[in-house]
DNA sequence: ATATATAGTTGTATTATACAACTATATAAT
DNA sequence: ATTATATAGTTGTATAATACAACTATATAT
């Protein structure tokens, strides 16, 4: 795959990506064994602390109906416990359990693994590199 | 959102852009006209030459009962067509229409401009560099 | 006190997908 | 050669993720 230029090359490459992240994700080869939107809902609870569905939706560019299903999902799995805020009796506020943290650190560890792996053979640079470019990608692809 | 070392901000950092990248193509605010599943196959026609179901079916990781629609669908919008294979009558062909890469021209020409305005900023070496990394990466994470 | 706005849930429709059943054709086995 | 088996593709059906619409409960503004 001659790509004429490295625009062209990461365009390319990126859409590949993730026509078969999705598909892998879809399959019994996905890693670990949460699917990946419990996988993103704990994180997300996980690292910005007890949320409630809206918050939920607008990070994940999802429909408030969708997270509210994917949170019951959760709930009933005792992976995540809600609560109400006192200060506003319409809002669901839900936070990780115990459990769902057992999980969700689990899971966390096979998905690090799978990427330790895959940049095994990266240098200590390009590894730096990848994540900082990354993470400017995320910021500057959507607004 | 501190990660603490590369691998881990690179495990975050493609989740979300795949969360999000997902969201996109199924919006209105997605890149070009063509569906996502379109614009693959197109491409994927136009790099390598005619194929047949199977072969797309397998290169994109899809059951070939799904990419058998999306060709008929492609077929229907005419932009590419079907052919039959003189050497294995059960052979579907396809290839793409003078139609089918105008639109994948004038699509990928809009893709081209969104990274390329993401990746303004980016230094040559930068662009060069995180295009390699992921052809590796693609390369690593599908066995 | 009443009207309007908001958060969340649940019902419904759509879409992408996989799997199953089937048809047509090709290849292998006897 | 005839028959059995395998393969390519299509079409039917089920499932899952999603958005939007209708609704309920609560909050805020007039």
């Amino acid at each position: 795959m001659e790509k004429r230029n490295p625009v062209e090359r990461i365009e390319y490459e990126l859409t590949t990506f993730i026509r078969r992240a999705v598909y892998l994700d879809n399959s019994e080869k996905k890693i670990g064994n949460l699917e990946r939107s419990a996988y993103l809902l704990l994180r997300q609870l996980d690292e910005f602390g007890p949320a409630r569905v809206k918050e939920l939706a607008e990070s994940f560019k999802l429909d408030i109906s969708t997270v509210s299903r994917q949170a019951a999902a959760l709930e009933a799995k005792e992976l995540i416990i809600r609560f109400s805020d006192p200060a506003d009796g319409r809002v669901s506020l839900f936070t990780v359990t115990k459990l769902g943290k057992q999980k969700l650190k689990a899971d966390k560890k096979m998905r690090l693994k799978r990427f330790e792996s895959i940049t095994g053979e990266w240098t200590a640079d390009e590894k730096e590199s990848f994540g900082e470019l990354l993470i400017r990608l995320n910021e500057a692809f959507f607004d």
